[in-house]
DNA sequence: CAATCCCTTGTGGAAATCCACGAAAGCAAA
DNA sequence: TTTGCTTTCGTGGATTTCCACAAGGGATTG
């Protein structure tokens, strides 16, 4: 199949513009485009429900929100409702991240079609996307993929991640203990949140805990 | 005057080319391209010396690198070395960032001519920049205008900075002390590097420093 | 000059964290 | 079940940080 019909959800209208411009260098009858989650949501709708379903999204991550309040506001969560409305849609998940979380969330959760690193050769890539797209196959860009194949030293269990947003949030480690026995989660006396925080030192290498947060937020992982 | 010889210098090649196309819509002779720092430094050098020089750049700030080592790593760092070596080129800072302390950068010591921060109207904006600097004016973003005008609540002293950046980095108090006395820093005792840490957490509302390096990195202030 | 304000620094004690040792509990494989 | 490994968690002591009080120094002002 080709795609006959397309819409560009990203909120910096110059990109919009470029993915545009250069799509109409594709054989594409039809491209919309939208500058925000909750308006590319609503055309997709009403394409849907006029018969004239678009075939494929190809979607920003983040966007900013111009009004007071949105619904969605980011790629994922369109994507996520996007895909449930109209199952059979393909999309494309086009942003300049190429974290292993945000890939790898994007791929086996909420399942979108491809994803593609802004960058360098863009174009070519989203190219090779549609490409992959219309022979009913996924498509992950090389960046993405090296992304993917690093193996992440730094994974984090929930509890791990918790610990660490508390702490980043201003929990003491008491604080931490008494939150999770409201919570019902375990481990949570304060011995074990000291032992779990004094392990994350050892493993991200921190010789302090402020050191430890400052790492973690670094690397994206809370 | 108008501008006739137009440098785009821009990493990402969709938002490359979405500024290219906006462009042709305007009165803009010769547009050129480049996606790293290092050719755009080269295109205008060279353009210098056959005698035809660009009137206008305009740059991203930030640049992946796609070279081993490249001279030249951002947006500030072309336009300040494009304006040593052609003092009379207008420049246009046009970034995804909308932070207090880049623009003023960019403004007040790098003398950038105009700043805009892509968005929603980012076309818009740089055709009101482009007008601006034909008649000699400078221009900034109402985006930048507003968060330069949003008092910095979190304007930091360098010696603040470096207490914030060495306890990221792992530096206990007692360590901070013994570095500030090693370069001839002060104050320097260790209590007074806790009564700094104590005043930022007052400042951030940070009820411990873990928060505090969390906070300040949020607000990109290390 | 005295009065005042602000900043640095010291002191001492409280609080929090860090760290080592070890007991108990949970779990998996033999 | 036994064995062995890991995790949880208590204890106690060292280290670090936090906090309140106050002395001294430098700059400013009346």
């Amino acid at each position: 199949m080709t795609f006959t019909k397309v819409l560009i959800a990203e909120d910096i209208d110059i990109s919009n513009e470029g993915i545009a411009s250069k799509l109409s260098a594709l054989d594409i009858a039809q491209v919309e485009q939208s500058q925000s989650c909750d308006n590319a949501l609503l055309k997709i709708k009403r394409a849907l429900h006029d018969g004239e379903p678009f075939q494929l999204l190809i979607s920003d991550l983040s966007f900013v929100s111009h009004t007071p309040e949105p619904k969605l506001t980011s790629g994922q969560e369109l994507i996520t409702e996007v895909k449930r409305i109209q199952p059979n849609i393909k999309t494309i998940a086009f942003s300049v991240w190429n974290k292993q979380q945000i890939i790898k969330e994007l791929i086996e959760d909420i399942k979108a079609d491809a994803y593609i690193c802004k960058g360098l050769n863009g174009f070519k890539e989203l190219t090779k996307a549609i490409n992959a797209l219309a022979k009913n196959e996924t498509y992950i860009c090389p960046i993405a993929t090296a992304s993917l194949q690093r193996k992440n030293v730094f994974e984090l269990t929930e509890y791990e991640k918790q610990i660490l947003q508390l702490t980043a949030k201003g929990f003491k480690q008491q604080d931490i203990s008494d939150y999770f026995k409201s919570k019902n989660i375990t481990p949570n006396s304060r011995r074990s949140i000291e032992d779990h925080l004094s392990k994350l030192r050892d493993n991200f290498n921190a010789s302090t805990t402020p050191q430890l947060i400052y790492l973690a937020q670094s690397l994206e992982l809370i």
